[in-house]
DNA sequence: TTTTGTGAAGTTTTTCACAGCG
DNA sequence: CGCTGTGAAAAACTTCACAAAA
């Protein structure tokens, strides 16, 4: 089953938001209600939830927790990815609080954080060992680390990148940087660029200012 | 001149890649090389591009700086956008430190902060003041500010967001929570879920590992 | 010769609209 | 009657391929 990538990104929608319609109300929900709470059409949420054949019930709509279960088994890891966190400024700070809170629901592990300041490197911080970025590519290696998160300053990244891979066991990296970095084409990259969100803000405001004007 | 998202998308990056490019390499640059450090077709980036006009030289490629100042043209801020920040934790800290650093280079600047820890409250946070978030709605009407980045607890969202709707110069918001927020319908909101990144990259990579067993 | 700029073709994604089921 | 599921139509986006300029 081929599924395209808006479609997969919709999903993960649906699943954040079926998870607290879960908790908090009933256990039907329409494709109509889960559009208008995402701002997406009720005939695109069909398109995308056909996927798993006749799944919800005509006149009434879709059991939360049964779509639920549909969605995550399709988007879900089977298994625990083993990630590492280089930089632990506050952002890769922030991230090892969440991904310690966010990792019981979704199938991941902080096994090792990267960093060059001497008070950091050597310590545990949040229970995880925190070693010096050089030696990045041996420890990967030696954990079986799959998965990288890069939220170092951007003039660290390539170098970084470059070490890491040196471990074969590296998979993907997700990068917060806005380095444009260089890898091998075997190794998955997303980036999310925060300040390119908070431009495009800006920018569709000033779009909407403008027209306003005429 | 009406610009698709996608291709705004693009620009913001190669915006960020020439920013790079005039401080490091040489003033000229193809479109096939763009393309390839940004994993995009040179067809795409000459597509995009033509909408500046005939702004590259045939035989020979566009010049950075010219090419950098067309697109921050169109899509830079002609004004300083007054910006604060809901939820000083890592996150919320991480965000003020990156703004103080960006916003010389891109116009913005950061009024206040708000969270409800009585140690943070009443006090300066890099030198913004923060205050409570019950306030928000006041603070934000008093000082004028425009855009709000939300970086709270899921579960605060739309307390903080009901409350900031109440100033009428709020216009849009960059939420950092997974929480479905509902607001005016004037008002624009954007989400970065920073999980959601985390959980495409395991579901491509999965979808690659399945793909090599067959 | 190299690389742009761009119509035209191709592909992907969204929306429509309605039959069909509960 | 209300809401799903889905072909078919429309819209949006990307790629091709090549003439034309430097």
């Amino acid at each position: 089953m081929k599924i395209a990538e808006p479609t997969i990104e919709r999903l993960l929608q649906y699943r954040t938001l079926l998870a607290k319609v879960m908790e908090e109300d009933g256990k039907i929900i329409s494709s109509q209600e889960i559009g208008e709470l995402l701002g997406i059409k009720g005939s695109q949420v069909r398109k995308d939830l056909s996927h798993f054949g006749e799944i919800g019930k005509r006149g009434v709509g879709y059991n939360a927790e049964q779509l639920y279960s549909h969605i995550d088994t399709l988007l879900g890891s089977t298994r625990i990815w083993k990630t590492a966190i280089a930089g632990v400024g506050h952002l890769g700070t922030a991230l090892i609080g969440h991904a310690q809170y966010e990792s019981r629901k979704f199938k991941f592990s902080v096994e090792a954080l990267f960093d060059i300041a001497p008070d950091k490197v050597g310590t545990k911080i949040s229970g995880i060992d925190c070693y010096h970025v050089d030696d990045i590519g041996k420890i990967l290696a030696e954990k079986g680390i799959e998965v990288l998160v890069i939220a170092s300053p951007d003039n660290a990244a390539q170098h970084i990148v470059d070490n890491a891979v040196q471990a074969k066991t590296l998979k993907g990296i997700l990068s917060f940087t806005s380095a444009t970095i260089i890898v091998p084409k075997d190794i998955l990259v997303l980036k999310v660029n925060v300040f390119a969100e908070l431009e495009k803000l800006f920018f569709y405001l000033k779009l909407g200012e403008e027209k306003q004007t005429h």
